[in-house]
DNA sequence: CGATTTATTGCAACCAAGTTGCATATACGG
DNA sequence: CCGTATATGCAACTTGGTTGCAATAAATCG
């Protein structure tokens, strides 16, 4: 273990941080503990995390509730996650790593319970036609709001 | 009607009240100035509005801001309005008149400018199939957000 | 018409989410 | 290691929205 640390072969968990680390540095932003704990986070979560999310997750980390939104926003700026306002007047943050699936996709929110499920790219299709922008088709974001297979 | 009463023909503005008057008193809520007010320019927006925007149009009115935010959520809860966040954070209310052309429909928001367009109802599918709700196609709003066609 | 009942309003206080200013700390290139 | 630009913590502030309560005014009924 001391070995590992000392640079032999690094464990996953080490490799995985330095990763987050290249991406961080790449995109022109330090990697600071704040920064690595909120994108490993994010790459972990299966669906869109919120603030407050992440504020309770982070908990006891000591790390500032105000950090944390500048993190969320500073790594959307550059690209590295994607924010969206679901439809529930909660902003929440996805990374945006585009391999392990993770190009934008639309949601689903049930308006009964709440919860949220990420759909397929090909599982909306936007019709051509007058009155709708023609760029609709190339659409950024989509949301869908309804009643989940639960509660309906 | 008082108008009747009076042996004249009621004018056109008069008419039009009686009927928001008489569609609010059937929704089991009282017809106030303060709620004449909001429905009737929630009627003839052409797009959703938000308090924000009742709260400049009504300016001179005199009705209070909180006023305007209960009228909002009881009109909402009765449903003769509709409220959704077109995924700006923004609570936007459009009468849910189902007559002339008002009824459930998917909204676009242009994310550069701001500019939001109703779409109609026939303009998005949303495909049958595995990790898709089957009520997500039974969808109660759907909301798209790109760039408009003066914008891309 | 009043008088009575009950929903609605105004106002002030409150709250939660998010932002900003600034002094201090720290990541990182040299 | 140092110097410097970036990031953080903390407090103050802003914005959008809610709540309690006393005063007001729709509706109902005789
Ligand atoms: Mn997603
Ligand atoms: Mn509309
Ligand atoms: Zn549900
Ligand atoms: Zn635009």
């Amino acid at each position: 273990m001391i070995a590992a640390v000392k640079g032999r072969h690094p464990t996953p968990a080490q490799s995985k941080v330095a990763a987050l680390r290249s991406r961080l540095r790449a995109s022109g932003l330090r990697a600071t503990p704040a920064r690595l704990a909120v994108l490993s986070f994010l790459e972990s979560a299966s669906r869109p995390v919120s603030h407050a999310d992440l504020v309770e997750a982070l908990a006891d980390s000591g790390i500032d509730r105000v950090t944390l939104y500048r993190n969320l926003t500073d790594l959307t700026q550059v690209g590295l996650v994607r924010r969206a306002d679901l439809g529930d007047h909660v902003w929440r943050f996805e990374s945006a790593q585009s391999k392990s699936g993770h190009a934008e996709h639309p949601h689903f929110t049930c308006v009964e319970c709440g919860e949220i499920a990420c759909l397929s790219e090909a599982s909306v299709r936007i019709a051509q036609g007058k009155g709708i922008p023609r760029s609709a088709t190339r659409a950024l974001e989509i949301q869908i709001r309804g009643l989940c297979d639960r509660c309906s």
